[in-house]
DNA sequence: TGTACATCAGTGAACGCGCGTTCACTGATGTAC
DNA sequence: TGTACATCAGTGAACGCGCGTTCACTGATGTAC
């Protein structure tokens, strides 16, 4: 009772090991990235067989997709806290890409699982969203930029492309590329630059 | 002499093995990404035995860092490749970015290879760039835009990474994202809105 | 021009490793009567 | 309330696999005399 997580696992039966299995593979996803993700390392960490996984997982690979739905969900709850909704639509716009970036460089791991090759991409077009959440609040920030009369409604269709792309290739410059061995002045400086661009981009 | 390379790998000594071994590392970074770059399979496709690659490479990883290179190089050859040098810098530019995007798409597994994580990152800053080559293309192209009076020379300075992040973004929601499972249409549309985008974004 | 020999670039077998997955099993759980 | 039994969630040993790397070796090359 004092302590039911460990009393869980010196249980024969652990009790939650679904839970306990996806929770240790999105621990070694945010450690070492999509390649850390292995089934019979999270069972090693849940106190189990590597076999027990089995019950709960089909193989490997639908073990390292809910690592990867899990990234995104967690990148999309990290852009909604960082947004307040007071804000004017630009400020949010702006912040949603300040945290885009943020997450990338506080969950390399995570952020790079969340987009890894293979392991079945998510159907998604311009005005399906699909189970991409973020796309979804990149639409909405421009939606109320658009709203707000700050950006031609010509120009809205399909902008969500654009404006994350900017985003999530200055994330990716920034945790692999030339950018992630450069000082955190310079990152923040490019950021804004990117920021910028975006801004200009979209409301011209 | 009619045939030199078969020959070449018929003799005991194989007379150009570390070449042989980089194309093959090439060839499987092409065929299946980084993870594909196996030190066994290139020595087994040179005709050679594993240990023979260890007289030319000091390990594995620097035969995929051979890969990498190789990627970076062949993606610069191909943006210069795309930009006849009687065109404007408009047209340059986003002759620029079709290319980038379109090597992606073609080379997958090349582009995956070349920006992948780890196998060292090589220094680079705004105004040091490296042996990142595209850098320096996309960078000479903004010279040109700035040359002609299209961009403000105040936001000049450092305005590669906007400019590189927007394609480099738009690359990977391409062949690894929520583009990857649309058709060619609506990719060459959101290239073109993205094209876009960086255009207004530096001339405003 | 011919021969001895050092050097170099290969061989092939073996090493240890960790992985995903399968299997026959066994201990715990909970339901029927 | 108690007991028989089906079901379920674990175990642990084993499978085959392919990897990077090392080692003592041997065949080819080219240089010195």
């Amino acid at each position: 009772m004092s302590d039911t997580r460990s009393a869980a696992r010196a249980r024969y039966h652990h009790g939650d090991l679904a839970n306990a299995l996806s929770r240790e593979a999105v621990a070694l996803a945010r450690e070492g990235g999509p390649e850390a993700v292995v089934l019979r390392e999270a069972a090693r960490r849940a106190g189990v067989s590597a076999a027990a996984a089995y019950r709960h997982f089909s193989s490997h690979e639908e073990l390292l997709l809910v690592a990867k739905e899990r990234g995104h969900e967690l990148l999309a709850e990290s852009l909604e806290a960082a947004m307040q909704p007071d804000a004017g639509p630009r400020e949010r716009l702006r912040a949603l890409g300040t945290a885009y970036v943020g997450f990338a460089e506080a969950e390399p791991g995570l952020f790079r699982t969340a987009f890894c090759h293979g392991a079945r991409e998510l159907a998604v077009g311009p005005e399906d969203l699909g189970e991409y959440r973020a796309f979804r609040i990149v639409s909405d920030a421009l939606d109320a930029l658009l709203a707000a009369g700050l950006m031609p409604a010509a120009r809205r269709p399909g902008a969500e492309f654009p404006a994350w792309a900017a985003l999530h290739g200055l994330a990716l410059l920034t945790i692999d590329g030339p950018l992630a061995v450069c000082d955190p002045a310079t990152r923040a400086a490019m950021l804004d630059a990117t920021l910028d661009l975006v801004e200009r981009g979209l409301t011209s």
